[in-house]
DNA sequence: CTGTTAGCGCATTCAC
DNA sequence: GTGAATGCGCTAACAG
């Protein structure tokens, strides 16, 4: 039980040097394994330290060093599904260097960004990690900031910071050199919400890789919501109009999963009759739909680890690369577009 | 940009002091709103404090406050669905009362969690949150941890400790109280893996409420897996057994996607002829099912909310009750347990 | 090898 | 009202 009001506070190191009838700045050599302390004398202050349960004091340490071996970790919407894998990465590259991460999500409210960046300055992090929730470019958080900054996900608008983003338009590139490779021709392409860069860029990508094999999209691609709703009537729409359609590449696995769905109604053979592919290859969507999704994964806890290189380069002075930096992307492939046997 | 080498360290409060030409302590109750401060002093204090955009040292601040502000939140998992929204909750809660988290992730590694807690512990966090991602009790840190500890999702497997769970009776109970006020009176139940404690709780809440009814479930329950294939398996050979029921409550979202599936197959129209219940309301599979799934939601941003407040409460010394606390969780009706008009 | 001294940045006595 | 002094817990110089 921790102590409430009465004695016991934790144990200091003037508490275990007193102990250990030695002085502070020994037992602090002795913890500290430092060579300039005498074996029987560093385990007699271990020992001492040991028995009080004595645990350094990090922010006296810091105080000192200058470093505080802590970073903070500014998102705008934890809720978001792509920033979870991102916090993983970071929080385990930055674990195994002993630091400890401080997690702040603002809500996608600038004011309350601003309230967090300074809580996380006033805490003296050694750097920051900022994550968005979309891969379209976000506000810097200026130039003035102390620490190192490193952008993940969303990147920043000022060429001068550093950001980290998936590949999008690499995602799309592979898509449909994957559908083209299964011996498809006739490929459609249904996404979420035009205003996404990602949206945007999958598109391009999809559109440099079929001109590359001579080939163009079906139709004009379809915009609306990131959903299964949309996936299932654009689907229904789409191979009504185009019925010799033997692909569809989806800007998302929600989507994909919606024109399963339709494809199952309309008794279109999927993947015989019609290739179908996801986006974000989003497990709990991609590995339980029938058949499972083939799609593209983002690689995020991935990114999350870089971006955590990044800060540590940066804060011991080595400088990543300012701008922003697309990163390799990966095809999953499942029985959405090629046939099990 | 953040400086490498070169001189202008943060400011700190003995610059300001100087560039407002008083003393360091004058210049400390000027910054912290002290009332014993001449006017016309606070504001050249003030004046000098911005032109330097000095910003407190938390760590300087902490050290002779005995409090650092901050809280760990431990977790096993962060990969879990659960215990993002407990996690936001949280943060919330804390980030109101100017308190910063530190996230942990010891991967569901006993020894990783040791160090983590040893790291929490030597940056003096004024409490811990563990979050599990099972209600089935876990180990608990013990009794000698010097700060207040709340355990929330996973219940600490020792009664001394304070705990706060979601309430799976309830919510199995809730349930089948909904199926049955849709006049459904043959009601199956499929669940996932029988060793998690949900799976039994939300069963043994489902039996009493069919009980109180007279009522009792068609069939065994069947578990196996937490998926959306086990549930389109089950389904298929459920309605073939028991071609009367009328509704199947399910122990998650994901499997109740599988029965709307092989309902759909089977040509059962949901729901008027057949009642589909799902479970965690997780409103990605929830909100884009055809019908939408009618779901128990655990309220978890509530319950890590509710985590944070007893970790203040505990810090000033008010002692929340021990023991595992059950949280009420609420009924979502969506329509595929009532048909849409 | 060990102990003494001097701060890290700040808030708090208590004299003036 | 203001400022000099003290110390939070610890480490880095030195001096013994």
């Amino acid at each position: 039980m921790h102590d409430g009001a009465e004695g016991a506070r934790t144990a200091t190191l003037s508490d275990v040097a007193r102990r250990a009838g030695v002085s502070i700045a020994t037992a602090s050599k002795a913890v500290n394994g430092r060579s300039d302390v005498a074996a029987t004398t560093r385990t007699r202050v271990l020992a001492a330290a040991e028995e009080l349960s004595f645990t350094p004091n990090a922010m006296a340490r810091g105080l000192l060093a200058g470093r505080t071996g802590t970073v903070g970790l500014l998102t705008g919407d934890l809720e978001g599904r792509f920033v979870i894998p991102i916090l993983m990465g970071a929080e385990d590259a930055f674990g195994a260097g002993q630091v400890n991460v401080f997690l702040c999500d603002a809500r996608g409210d600038a004011i309350r960004e601003q309230h967090q960046l300074k809580a996380l300055l006033s805490r003296r992090v050694d750097g920051i990690i900022v994550v968005g929730r979309q891969t379209d470019p976000r506000p810097s958080l200026g130039q003035d900031v102390p620490v190192p900054v490193v952008y993940a996900y969303a990147p920043s608008d000022d060429p001068r910071d550093v950001s980290l983003t998936p590949d999008n338009v690499a995602g799309g590139r592979m898509a449909i050199e994957h559908l083209i490779s299964c011996g498809r021709t006739r490929i459609a392409h249904i996404s979420g919400d035009p205003a996404y860069a990602a949206a945007q860029d999958r598109l391009a990508g999809a559109r440099a890789a079929l001109a590359g094999a001579g080939l163009g999209l079906v139709g004009d691609p379809m915009f609306s919501a990131w959903s299964e709703h949309w996936g299932r009537d654009a689907a229904a729409l789409l191979l009504q109009r185009h019925p010799e359609i033997d692909a569809i590449f989806c800007g998302s696995d929600q989507i994909a999963r919606g024109v399963l769905d339709t494809a199952r109604d309309l008794g279109r053979d999927v993947p015989d009759d019609l290739a179908v592919m996801g986006y974000d290859n989003w497990s709990a969507l991609a590995e339980n739909s029938r058949p499972e999704l083939t799609s593209i994964d983002a690689n995020l806890q991935q990114l999350g680890r870089r971006a955590a290189q990044c800060v540590f380069d940066a804060i011991d002075g080595e400088t990543t690369g300012v701008g922003t930096h697309h990163l390799p992307v990966r095809l999953v492939i499942r029985g959405s577009t090629i046939a099990r046997r």
